[in-house]
DNA sequence: TATGAATGAGAATTCATTCAT
DNA sequence: GATGAATGAATTCTCATTCAT
């Protein structure tokens, strides 16, 4: 029975409370309480509050920008590789539910701040969207589209989604703009999907 | 010459800094230093933290979904009001720029501790849009579509693109997804617009 | 009544702290402590410990050197002149006896992390004796001596004397090599002196 | 080629660092790092800081006293006895240059912390002076003087010269009293030893 | 012996807030 | 209304020491 490290178990506790609170709202008393390891050993393996912030986002971008890839490199056709790119995105975020926060967070800061391999990957993304665009476009099956635009509207509307969930659900279930209160990220990305193919297909 | 009020003066201050650093980020020595108003001269004009923090987000939300609203109203064709609703977004922020940095953070959060008159500006702005689409579904104009994708496709984008401004300013010019580096909000807001018309729209 | 203000109160207590266990021995809680001030309080009026440390050093190291300084000017004759600097520098001690514990940790380290303006002091005193000595020579009254030497005879002897206090009350009273046991400052001061003069008058 | 055995390593690692930065500035992580030893395996060794300190001082008097006693034994004038007490005391220094910070600091510290056995050292020392001196005296070679004084100057003079090595070294090598900047404590001792033989012969 | 990991007690510093004037 | 000083409760980080292997 390997039991879970202690390096593993104190990431992914501070990866729940970074995102849940921020970085300065994020209190290394809590999170050594909380993953149940001693303040210290918090230290031994991460010199300071920035590093183990630094680790939280390398290792929470990294594999969703690989999904996100990987996922397009099989298909062919623009339109497909696009839809797989939105709903490859929303996939990888649903298996890692706290990086929408923190993405918004360090927007929210410019960006200024994240450590260089999570930018990175954010720019991994957007790159391969601009690819995707480019290749729809060469091939007469999309209309012109700012690269970033499009990026930001697909970023924005999934990460919204999933950070909303707990103000969507204190919505009344009948009203009227949340039918999509109970429905999940994945038909959420679907939507989305169909928005922007829908707007830059030419029929 | 009307020497600005001191508590104008902290109110923008405190809205610049919790826009910079968030809530927990923000710290009360640093507004008092940088409005140059002695701290206990904050607690005399505003209570605490909280209160100046909901204050603060009270005064930003409210021009805007006023202005969002009221653009509107005039329109009577759902394609113009749509258009209208998503330019008047970005017009309004472009007047009160902390708004999207201060709107991403609390998402982040859930909004759960959004003061509540500042939440009810969020929702008047859906509120609306539910409307737009509504009418033009009515009305054979727009294929059907879910209101709180469509907002979040909007908000995101928009408040994406205001915080990313520092981010894009340090990628290369060149960079081919990077066409709107130093295009500004309108040019982006209608970018938005088209995208989501187009997307919507039954030609 | 005038109540002692809370900056000296601290700067007081905090040269005896740093002089009884060093700059690493002394705790800032016990600080507090000791000069019944909050501990913020420190921080509010000190920056920091380095700071506060380097304003206890200058703050001592000052008035040591003026008083030695001063003492000599009045005179003419350089024996009576090397005297007066001795003696004056041991009567200075005598008024701030935190003085020497301090100085000989500092030239335990090395004197290089010692603030600026107190290593001047210490200069302004060895500037002097090698006036006093060039004077001498000069006059044919004293053989020539290296300043240096003879400053360290001078300093190391008196301060020695001084921080050796507790160790000497606890050998035997008895004992041959320890007549100075209860005799003070200004006994051993003289004795230091005699002992300089008479190595380096030429008689 | 023997290899140095690990609690040698130790001891002369932590003589360093003790007499770089004092008992309280010296911290066990880095002395494990300097050494290059687990942090674990000194305590293995040596059973907590505090007794580390004592077998540094111990292994660090006892040549001194040694030196300097043994020396003098082989001389029957006093002059000469005088003399190389003096220089035999540098003489042990500069093989244990450690010594001179570690001494000044505990003097400064009122001597009250050092082990028995490091205390006795010096206690070897002042005795064999005390007997030199009596020794003189009775044999109307040397005025009286007070052994202890004489000690201090001694004392005082060498290892301030020791210690203030690095700081002389950033004096203008042309300043007056600078100029024993490169000279070594052979020289200094030298200077010492006249002196105090000038102050207290009987010519 | 040696070592990577762990830890309790502490130590420096910060911060929102209040008080006296 | 304004301000310098004060403060209690955190909060980050350190350090001597121990444990399991």
């Amino acid at each position: 029975m390997a039991k879970i490290k202690t390096v593993e178990k104190i990431l992914n506790c501070a990866t729940r409370l970074f995102a849940l609170h921020g970085y300065d709202g994020t209190i290394m008393d809590d999170l050594a309480e909380q993953c149940e390891v001693n303040k210290a050993s918090i230290y031994y393996h991460h010199k300071d509050k920035t590093t183990l912030y630094a680790n939280v986002l390398t290792a929470l971008f990294t594999p969703i920008a690989d999904t996100v890839i990987e996922g397009v490199l099989s298909e062919d056709d623009p339109v497909r590789k696009l839809d797989i790119h939105i709903r490859g995105f929303a996939k990888a975020i649903a298996k890692n539910p706290h990086f929408s926060a923190i993405l918004m967070r360090e927007m929210a800061s410019g960006g200024v701040n994240m450590p260089v391999l999570a930018r990175e990957q954010m720019q991994r993304i957007l790159f391969q969207l601009g690819e995707i665009l480019k290749l729809g476009e060469s091939q007469k099956r999309f209309k012109h589209a700012d690269t970033i635009i499009i990026h930001f509207m697909i970023l924005g509307a999934i990460n919204l989604f999933v950070t909303s969930a707990p103000l969507r659900r204190s919505l009344p279930e009948t009203d009227q703009c949340n039918q999509l209160q109970n429905s999940d990220i994945e038909f959420a990305s679907e939507q989305v999907s169909n928005t922007i193919i829908s707007a830059l297909q030419i029929n």
